[in-house]
DNA sequence: GGCCGCCTCCGACTTGGGTAGGAGACGAGA
DNA sequence: TCTCGTCTCCTACCCAAGTCGGAGGCGGCC
């Protein structure tokens, strides 16, 4: 069965290139068109088609919003974004609206044909000029980047830093390791004084900030 | 110029293979082999090569710290890791270590060169399969999630929530919105109230928890 | 043995955070 | 017009948080 593409795109032009240049492709079949946002959702939910080329900027309904409607009613179908500009934000939002790739307009033939072939395969696709830049914000996330002054802490410190980045107040950490509040108290001092900030709220911001303990709240969260 | 290939793998039919494989290719060559981590961080330092194809599993050395080393020494080098496995930490480690591009052994041949090319030209890349798995942890990770309650508050709590959540101190607030430090404790009082927080510390640990301010974030990081 | 770092605990104190309750000003909307 | 929500400010009070100085027990190390 061949792969049947909904383009939108408020251009006229673009959705004649696009039916041009996918026109001879085998397999692959542009099922229908669409000049806007709620014109796409409305002929996706008609014409059930295997992917969506969506363009962001569209009048009525942009892209984005779009991509979330048309997934809500059918998780099957698969959205690659297409956008002029490879801006950050785009790429967020596009890929927490569940789209399943993200191509530039930019990109030469052959890469967008590759592309719709590989999202209608079930895989992900991110043209590598925006996968530089996922990989680089990535990065940046995952790194559970080491804090300074954090190899100060003794172990005992690190157990009580991590019970006040929890939220708990001294005396529940006084009750979950079974030791008087005061101790915690001198704990807290301890801490503060080696990560040289001034109350506890910054030593959260701070564990926060550094994604000190991403390892434990990964597991937490499941 | 030709691109310059450092294989580093602990099997020798691995590097044969890949001698093999890129030797038909225009433009590319295999300068070195390393059997070892260390070998292949001496190896990239002696030959420069343009991209290194980095196992993980290796003796002496792992490939993620050999990774680094290499990119400290010389960060024009791009490094593509090479696995078996499709393993979540991998990735992220990697990417982290500063990798251009995460393959895996079983992709067809002509995409592992293509991945060569890719990211010799500056662009990285990473496998379909390995970038569906990122597409969604990223998505989640960068999912701006609301909050239970937060639209119950005002313009303006929302102002000093964001200033608690900095980890500024009432009377700080107060200056920074021009405001009396009674009034921002007034202020403090209801959003602990909509949100059912006992404190402000809770208050930066939902914050942080719920990723409610990513977009600032972002942009307050640059 | 003596020193040192760590963990534990204490009392007393200062300060910031949070609550309670009230009040005035202003604008939007019934 | 009157009400309602929001923002502003106040006093007074309570309590958690953090500081300071001191102290004892314990284990490792010289």
């Amino acid at each position: 069965m061949s792969i049947r593409v909904l383009v939108a795109d408020d251009q006229s032009m673009v959705r004649a290139g696009f039916r041009m240049l996918l026109s001879g492709e085998e397999g692959i079949e542009v099922v229908a068109e669409a000049r806007d946002g709620l014109e796409a959702v409305a002929k996706a939910a008609r014409c059930g088609p295997t992917v969506v080329l969506m363009d962001i900027r569209m009048p009525e309904l942009d892209g984005l919003e779009a991509t979330r409607r048309i997934l809500a009613a059918d998780p099957a179908a698969r959205v690659l974004i297409l956008t002029t500009f490879d801006l950050d934000e785009y790429v967020y939002e596009a890929l927490s609206a569940g789209a399943s790739g993200f191509v530039l307009k930019d990109d030469p033939p052959e890469q967008l044909i590759a592309a719709i072939r590989t999202v209608a395969a079930g895989d992900a696709l991110l043209s590598p000029a925006v996968t530089k830049r996922v990989i680089r914000q990535f990065a940046q996330v995952a790194r559970p980047e080491p804090p300074a002054g954090y190899g100060e802490l003794t172990e005992r410190e690190r157990e009580i830093f991590r019970l006040i980045v929890a939220g708990l107040s001294n005396s529940e950490i006084g009750a979950e390791l079974h030791i008087e509040e005061t101790t915690v108290k001198t704990h807290v001092t301890h801490i503060l004084q080696k990560l040289e900030l001034r109350d506890r709220v910054q030593a959260v911001v701070l564990a926060y900030r550094t994604r000190m303990f991403e390892a434990e709240e990964r597991q937490a969260d499941r």
